[in-house]
DNA sequence: AGCACGCCGACT
DNA sequence: GTCGGCGTGCTC
C-alpha cells in the first residue's frame, strides 16, 4: 500500500452518519473525518463482493477528499464490515469507481467514508458510465460486470507519465480504394465534414479492406473526431495498424490488443482517454475505449465469434458500437466481405444504409467460383482419390499451383450435427417453435430441442420430403494426403495453434482452417473450399450464414478471375449459401435469411434469452419470473452441464468435511485404541450425473428492453432470498441450434 | 461471493 | 454444559 494514493481513512475511526458529519462541519468541530461541504455523498460501483446483485454503495466523501474524489475515479473502500457498538469492525479494502456525488443518500444505515481515492484519473467518465449502464442494461447484466470489461488493470508507472500533446488534425485522405464504391468518396467527404453517417459496408474482395478502414478514420480525424475501429485478432489489427501508419505517419493512432502486458496497454488507453490519441484500432476489449469525441465506430466482420466477449454479461461489439455511436452522435460502420443478418436487419430498419460497390466492381475484383458435388465426381488420379479430391479441384489446384500459391480451406473437427432434410438437406425445424429436430440415440422419435415437442410426422417445409438424414461429419482431408496429391510443391499449415500471416508468391499448397488463412501478397491463384457440406450442416441457426462469410473471407485473397483467379467450394451447388457465393451476394443472402427468421419469429428480428442452471433453479426462477405479455416460454429441456456454465457444481462435496472426520477419528483412536467404531455413514450412492436444464425465453421485435429487465428483476429477486441454485441468464444466446 | 450470527446433535 | 455443523441474511 504505497501507492500515491490519497488517503481518508483513519484506523479504528468512528463512523458518522450524513447528517452528523455536516452537524460537525457546521458547528466548525471539522475533524479530519468530517465529510464534504457539498455533495458530501459517493455513490460507489464495488468490483467484488455481490457479484450478481447490482447496485451501487453510497459511501461518505472525507472533507480532504472533496475535491479529488469526483466521478469516475478509482477508489478504495471498506466493504462487507460489521457495525458493533457504532464501530466497524473487519471488512477488506476493496476496488471501485465513483459513480456519482449526491447531496445525500437514501440508505437508512451510517455511512462508512471512502477509504482512498486510488488516483485522480478520471477512468470512467459520466457518459462512459452511462453506456456501460445501458449495456448491463440491454444484457441483464450488472454495472460492475460491464465496468470491468471496459476498464483495463490500472498500472501506477504508466499513469504518472505525461501522455504528450493532442496532435493537430491530420488533412483529408485522398479516397484511394474508396473510389471503387459509387458512394465512397462521399462517404469520407461526410465523417470528414463532421457529420455521423451509420453504414453497412459490403467490403469488395481483395487486399484493400485495411486501407479502406484506415482512410475512413483519417477521414474522421481531419473532421477533428476521434475513430475507433475494431476488428477480430491481432492480425487484423497489424494489418490496419500498418495501413493507418503508412495514412498518418507514427503517434496519432494506437493499436489495442490483448497481447500487449498490463503496463503497455495501460499507457495506451491512458493516451487515448486523455485525448492525446484519437484513432484506435484493436480487438474485442477496444469497443469500450474511451475515444473523445467519438466520431466514427467501425466493426470489421462482425459475424467473427471473437467479437462475442466471452465474460458476462457476453456484449457484442458490434452491439455495443451501435449503441456508442447513438449515444455520442458518431457515425457507425459494420464491414465486411460477408454481411451478417444483424447488419441487414440494421439497413432493412433503416437505422444505416448500405455502402456497396454493385455488380460491375465485384466481378472485376472476385475470382471465378465454381462448384462441385462433394463425394461425386472424385477425380480419377490415384493420389487424388486417397485424398479424397473432386477432379474439378485437382484440375483447378494443379493448374494454379503453376502461377503461385494455392489455399485449401478444411473446416475444424469436431462439429456436432444434427438433423436435416434428406433430399435438399434443409436443417429439420419444429413446426410449431422453430427449434432444431434432433434424433435420440435411444428411441427414434424426433423431438425438438427447444419446446421438447416430437415431430414425428416431420415433413420439409421446403421440399416436402419426409426422409430424415443424421449429419456425420465424414474424414477430414489431411494435409499428408494433400501432400500425396501433390507432391512436388511444398504443403504448409495454417491453424489454431500455428497460424501463418503471410506466405510468399509462389506455388505452395496452403492449408488453414478458417479464420486462420495467411494472405498471399499477389493474391491466391485459387482456393478449394472443402467439406462445404459440414460448414453447411452445423447445429446453428447461423450456419449458413457462417459457412458463407468463411468462404467469402478466403475467396477474398483469392486473385480477381481477370488474373486467373478461380475459387472451387465442395458443396451441393444448389444450397443457398452456395448460391450466395456463386453469384458473390452476401447482401441478398443476408436479407433472404433476415426475411425467414422474421418469419420463424427467431433472433435478431426477435429477441431471445436462455437461462441456465440445475432444474431446481430453473423452476423456482420461471415461478419468481414475470414475463412480459406475449413473450414465449421454450423448453425446459436438459442440457449437459456445460464447461463454461457458471460454476458447476463439482461433483457433490461427501455430506461431512473429510478433515473434521479424519481428527475425529484420530481423536478416537488415541482416546479408545486402534479400534475404529463402526462406520455408520451410508454407504455411498452414486452420485447422480450433473444435469442441467436451458429454457429459452422469445419476445417479439422492439421489446428485448422489456424481456432483459425481467430477467434481471427475477434474477435479482432469487438472489436477494437465497443463493442456491444459481441460474445463468444470456441474452442473444449463440447456440440456439 | 465472503462472513457472521444462530439454532440443533455428539461428546464430556 | 459446550463445540461446531451449515442455514439465513447482510454488505454503504
Amino acid at each position: 500500500m504505497n501507492d500515491p494514493g490519497v488517503g481518508g481513512e483513519e484506523e479504528g475511526q468512528l463512523t458518522l452518519g450524513v447528517e452528523d458529519a455536516r452537524r460537525a462541519v457546521r458547528g466548525r468541530r471539522a475533524k479530519v473525518n468530517a465529510a464534504a461541504d457539498s455533495l458530501p455523498v459517493a455513490r460507489v460501483v464495488v468490483d467484488k463482493g455481490l457479484v450478481h446483485l447490482d447496485r451501487l454503495f453510497d459511501y461518505s466523501v472525507p472533507a480532504k477528499l472533496a475535491e479529488v474524489a469526483q466521478p469516475g475515479v478509482r477508489v478504495r473502500v471498506r466493504f462487507g464490515a460489521k457495525v458493533v457498538d457504532g464501530r466497524r469492525q473487519g471488512g477488506g479494502l476493496i476496488d471501485g469507481v465513483i459513480v456519482e456525488r449526491v447531496e445525500r443518500s437514501t440508505y437508512g444505515g451510517p455511512l462508512a467514508p471512502l477509504a482512498s481515492v486510488t488516483s485522480p484519473e478520471i477512468v470512467l467518465a459520466p457518459p462512459m458510465i452511462e453506456l456501460a449502464r445501458a449495456v448491463a442494461d440491454r444484457y441483464a447484466g450488472t454495472l460492475a460486470d460491464v465496468v470491468q470489461i471496459a476498464l483495463p488493470a490500472r498500472h501506477a508507472r504508466a499513469e504518472a507519465e505525461p501522455s504528450g500533446e493532442p496532435l493537430i488534425r491530420p488533412a483529408a485522405p485522398a479516397p484511394g480504394p474508396w473510389t471503387r464504391y459509387p458512394a465512397g468518396a462521399a462517404h469520407l467527404a461526410e465523417l470528414a465534414a463532421g457529420e455521423s453517417p451509420r453504414t453497412v459496408w459490403t467490403a469488395l474482395p481483395g487486399p484493400h479492406w485495411p486501407d479502406e478502414i484506415a482512410r475512413a478514420m483519417a477521414a474522421t480525424l481531419a473532421g477533428g473526431r476521434g475513430a475507433l475501429a475494431v476488428v477480430p485478432d491481432a492480425k487484423s489489427v497489424e494489418r490496419v495498424d500498418a495501413a493507418l501508419t503508412a495514412l498518418l505517419g507514427r503517434g496519432r493512432h494506437v493499436a489495442l490488443t490483448s497481447g500487449l502486458g498490463p503496463e503497455e496497454r495501460y499507457r495506451r488507453w491512458l493516451a487515448i482517454n486523455r485525448g492525446s490519441v484519437r484513432a484506435v484500432v484493436g480487438t474485442r476489449a477496444a469497443m469500450f475505449a474511451p475515444v473523445v469525441e467519438l466520431g466514427l465506430a467501425l466493426v470489421w466482420n462482425d459475424g467473427d465469434d471473437s467479437h462475442a466477449d466471452p465474460n458476462a454479461p457476453y456484449p457484442h461489439v458490434r452491439e455495443v458500437l451501435a449503441m456508442r455511436a447513438a449515444r455520442e452522435h458518431a457515425g457507425f460502420t459494420v464491414g465486411g466481405h460477408a454481411t451478417t443478418v444483424e447488419a441487414a436487419q440494421l439497413v432493412r430498419s433503416g437505422w444505416a444504409r448500405p455502402l456497396d460497390a454493385g455488380r460491375a466492381a465485384v466481378r472485376a475484383a472476385a475470382p471465378l467460383v465454381r462448384t462441385t458435388g462433394s463425394d461425386l465426381d472424385l477425380a480419377r488420379d490415384e493420389a487424388a482419390r486417397a485424398a479424397r479430391l473432386p477432379s474439378l479441384a485437382w484440375d483447378v489446384a494443379r493448374k494454379a499451383l503453376q502461377t503461385g500459391p494455392v489455399l485449401v480451406q478444411v473446416p475444424r473437427r469436431g462439429y456436432l450435427v444434427r438433423t436435416s432434410c434428406l433430399r435438399c438437406r434443409e436443417p429439420a425445424r419444429c413446426a410449431h417453435c422453430s427449434g432444431p429436430l434432433e434424433l435420440p440415440s435411444g428411441d427414434g422419435v424426433l423431438t425438438c430441442g427447444w419446446c421438447t415437442r416430437p415431430a414425428p410426422h416431420w415433413h420439409c417445409r421446403v421440399c416436402g420430403g419426409d426422409r430424415i438424414r443424421a449429419g456425420v461429419i465424414g474424414a477430414r482431408r489431411t494435409a499428408e494426403e494433400l501432400g500425396r496429391a501433390f507432391p512436388t510443391v511444398p504443403v504448409r499449415t495454417s491453424g489454431r495453434d500455428a497460424i501463418l500471416t503471410t506466405v510468399p508468391d509462389l506455388p505452395a499448397l496452403i492449408i488453414a482452417t478458417p479464420g486462420a488463412e495467411p494472405v498471399a501478397p499477389g493474391g491466391y491463384a485459387a482456393a478449394l473450399l472443402l467439406d462445404g457440406w459440414a460448414l453447411l450442416t452445423r447445429p446453428d441457426l447461423r450456419a449458413g450464414e457462417q459457412a458463407l462469410r468463411r468462404w467469402l473471407d478466403a475467396a477474398s485473397l483469392v486473385r480477381p478471375a481477370g488474373e486467373g483467379g478461380t475459387l472451387v467450394v465442395v458443396a451441393e451447388s444448389t444450397l443457398r449459401p452456395v448460391q450466395a457465393l456463386v453469384r458473390w451476394d452476401p447482401q441478398g443472402y443476408a436479407l433472404t435469411e433476415l426475411v425467414e427468421r422474421a418469419e420463424l419469429n427467431l433472433p435478431p428480428v426477435s429477441r431471445m434469452a436462455s437461462v441456465t442452471g440445475p432444474p431446481a433453479g430453473i423452476a423456482d426462477f420461471l415461478a419468481v419470473l414475470r414475463l412480459p405479455d406475449g413473450a414465449d416460454v421454450l423448453g425446459p429441456v436438459p442440457v449437459p452441464v456445460a464447461p463454461t456454465a457458471p460454476r458447476t457444481p463439482a461433483a457433490p462435496p461427501p455430506r461431512a468435511d473429510p478433515r473434521a472426520a479424519e481428527t475425529r477419528a484420530e481423536l478416537t483412536r488415541a482416546l479408545f485404541g486402534d479400534t475404529p467404531p463402526p462406520d455408520r455413514r451410508q454407504p455411498a450412492r452414486p452420485a447422480p450425473p450433473p444435469h442441467h436444464e436451458r429454457v429459452l425465453l422469445r419476445i417479439e421485435p422492439g421489446r428485448g428492453a422489456e424481456l432483459a429487465h425481467a430477467l434481471k428483476a427475477a434474477q435479482t429477486l432469487r438472489l436477494a432470498r437465497a443463493a442456491n441454485d444459481p441460474v445463468h441468464i444470456r441474452i442473444d444466446p449463440p447456440d440456439i441450434g
